[in-house]
DNA sequence: AGCACGCCGACT
DNA sequence: GTCGGCGTGCTC
């Protein structure tokens, strides 16, 4: 090969790759471009950072248009050629050009045309293996696993090949000692292995590394630092959209080069290099912050699910409350089942759940006679307590009594949303911000009032009742500066708060020991929701809600935790499930009633959706969509609004389109995506392969 | 998506 | 007379 081309993937729309001329060293030499490695490019007026895609001899560009590469980025290792198959499959799977799966997920500097400090950053991450701080500690010892903790370490550690285990054990019941008890069993046979042989190919065969997913930010410390007290002399790494660039880069590069060995993430990680991997954990795998919802909208635990797959190693999906597709899978031989029924801690027991009629005990301050007795008793006890309500700011609109006028958004179909303490109507959708006004805008009236309750307005509700008690409110808003949750979640821990009262940022992970009853305020919208999705996700939301009490022993009185929901609707069948905590009987219900109603997991969909100024503009868009390709074996629904019709003043619709076949779905939509390019339409469209929300 | 070019309204 | 609005055209 005299002269060759460089096929390369760069972060635009433009579903192709693009061809250009190499001038250096080709085929042979030691210093030849190759597949997985970046190389600089001039693209239209400026230049980028590009994956090579493939190394060719000819090209069918015509020479006009041809341009020169620029530099290939040697100091870096190639991404493996497993790591670019991942990519082309996700790119494949949701039906997005290859560039924008690759790049987005690099660090900035290695996307940077001029890399500052490569050099420096890639001795950092090598370093930070072999002399971490961590380094001489001494590990903690494992606690003392029960049989059946036992039982699934030495079940997933002694894995072959692609196996999916789906870990399910109520909370507490000490799913993460799994997760560490079996990465340290495959993290130790990896290096006997890597002993036995040659130096050269022991590198190879020694550097297991072990992916752990979390679904989101706020759980990463606390694991982060159990990890490392169990593992001090193994490099541990974290990956997930809080860090700084520099550590963004410092990890990203220590699991690229394979040094770090256990690598903690959320979502994202999912895309990341790992040279090595040996061993998945996708933990809370029901979680919904698994699903990207913007972008390349992916599902990480179904991409886990294909990197175990084509790495042919094993997967761990643990959770208490399985998604239903898992669920389904477990209970059709696809995913292994291992189960955990024993909380972890002796004599420690599941919560007892009682529900609050809320039409006979009436609230007040949103809070029920019985609810604040409750809350008196443990303040008496000195224990802690945890008030659940999932809606910030003070109250989710204002009215006015004499007109009705209420506070809707001028850019959204959505409400005003009352911030007390920032003196503020704000929508949570577009941001608007708006002073409270004094009087109604439409007829003068001085008095207007809120309606509802969010967490803030319960905060001001209680101090009013208990003027005495410590009460801390977490919530986004709360924790908007970086290291304002640790912070928070910290002075919990250390006993410095009595009622703690938040949105479902409280309900995930955290472990209070001193904490006995759970309240929940107001569950009953999810449960005459549109979207079908939504009493999966309150049963989930509730039983995790309920894991946070009782994790110690007992109470001072020798009673397990409490849990207390509020509702209007008590004879719901959602609540009795919950009461039993009984989800096998819950899931097994929903799947029934999914199957006879045509829903995932028995039948496959996907979204498109339409955004313009007018939403009949929009609407008009999806029509024509729906009729420019024959779709045989696919129901195409009608374009509808969506239920948030206008957000920042553009009116959004979608057409929901169906198939029993996963494949014959994804044929369809690779035909379709052509024409609907085909249709240059200058409304904005995108299409998403297995929504959640719809 | 960027980033250009290109042709019509209110400002130093 | 120019700055700048966003329509449309292209990117190996």
């Amino acid at each position: 090969m005299k002269q060759c081309f460089l096929r390369v993937a760069l972060d635009s729309p433009l579903d192709l790759c693009f061809d250009y001329r190499w001038q250096g060293k080709v085929e042979g030499d030691a210093e030849a471009p190759q597949a997985g490695q970046l190389v600089v490019v001039p693209f239209g007026r400026r230049e980028v950072v590009a994956v090579i895609i493939s190394v060719e001899a000819a090209t069918a560009v015509p020479e006009g248009k041809l341009k020169n590469a620029l530099a290939v980025r040697r100091e870096l290792p190639s991404l493996t050629p497993q790591w670019q198959a991942l990519c082309a499959f996700a790119a494949a799977y949701y039906h997005r050009p290859l560039g924008e799966v690759m790049l987005p997920g690099l660090p900035k500097n290695l996307r940077a045309i001029k890399p500052t400090s490569l050099d420096r950053a890639l001795k950092k991450s090598a370093k930070a293996q072999a002399t971490g701080p961590a380094h001489d500690g001494t590990p903690a010892t494992a606690p003392a696993l029960n049989p059946a903790q036992s039982h699934a370490a030495t079940t997933i550690a002694a894995a072959r090949g692609f196996v999916p285990t789906l870990l399910y054990g109520v909370t507490g019941s000490g799913k993460t000692e799994v997760y560490l008890q079996a990465a340290a069993a495959i993290l130790a046979a990896a290096e006997a292995g890597a002993e036995g042989a040659d130096s050269a190919v022991g590198d190879a065969l020694g550097g297991a590394q072990i992916l752990i997913l979390v679904p989101e930010i706020n759980l990463t410390p606390q694991l982060e630092a159990n990890v490392r007290a169990r593992f001090p002399s193994v490099a541990v790494a974290t990956l997930h959209s809080g860090l700084a660039e520099g550590e963004r880069l410092t990890h990203w590069l220590a699991a690229h080069l394979g040094h770090a060995r256990i690598i903690l993430g959320t979502r994202l990680a999912i895309l990341a290099s790992l040279p090595h991997l040996k061993l998945i954990v996708i933990d809370e795998e029901h979680d919904p912050s698994y699903k990207q919802q913007e972008g390349l909208r992916y599902s990480a635990r179904d991409l886990a699910v294909w990197r175990a797959r084509q790495l042919d190693i094993p997967i761990v999906l643990g959770s208490a409350t399985p998604s239903l597709e898992t669920w389904h899978h477990a209970q059709s031989g696809r995913y292994r089942k291992l189960v955990l029924r024993e909380r972890a801690v002796k004599d420690a027991q599941l919560p007892t759940v009682k529900l609050i009629d809320m039409e006979r005990d009436k609230p007040v301050e949103g809070l029920t006679a019985t609810l604040i007795a409750a809350l008196k008793l443990r303040l008496a006890r000195g224990e802690q307590s945890l008030l659940f309500l999932n809606r910030r700011g003070y109250a989710p609109v204002i009215a006015c009594d004499a007109c009705g006028w209420i506070s809707n958004c001028t850019r959204c179909t959505a409400f005003m949303v009352l911030h007390k303490l920032d003196r503020q109507l704000r929508c949570h959708h577009c941001g608007l911000e708006q002073r409270i006004p004094r009087h109604c805008p439409t007829c003068g009236n001085i008095d207007i009032q809120p309606l509802g309750r969010g967490t803030q307005r319960v905060e001001e509700g209680l101090q009013a009742i208990f003027p005495a008690a410590r009460i801390m409110r977490i919530d986004a808003d709360s924790t908007r500066r970086k290291g304002s949750a640790q912070a928070a979640f910290d002075q919990v821990h250390r006993g410095d708060v009595d009622i703690l009262i938040g949105t479902q940022m409280v309900a995930k992970g955290h472990d209070f020991q001193n904490l006995t009853l759970v309240g929940v305020l107001n569950p009953d919208t999810a449960l005459f929701s549109q979207d079908y999705r939504a009493s999966e996700r309150l049963f989930a939301q509730l039983m995790q809600v309920a894991g946070r009490a009782g994790r110690r022993a007992r109470t001072a009185d020798g009673n397990p935790g409490e849990v207390l929901i509020q509702t209007r609707y008590p004879q719901h069948p959602l609540f009795a499930a919950v009461m039993a905590q009984d989800y096998e009987h819950f899931a097994g219900a929903l799947l029934e009633e999914r199957q006879q109603a045509g829903l995932p997991p028995f039948i496959y969909h996907a979204l498109l959706r339409a955004e313009a100024k007018e939403l009949q503009v929009a609407l008009d868009f999806l029509q024509e969509a729906r009729l420019c390709l024959p779709h045989e074996g696919i129901v195409m629904n009608d374009p509808i609004p969506m239920t948030m019709t206008r957000v920042a003043n553009v009116d959004r619709a979608q057409l929901l389109v169906e198939s029993v076949s996963r494949p014959g779905l994804q044929a369809f939509l690779t035909e379709w995506i052509v024409a609907l390019r085909a249709m240059k339409s200058r409304v904005r469209w995108s299409l998403e392969v297995d929504p959640v929300d719809i």
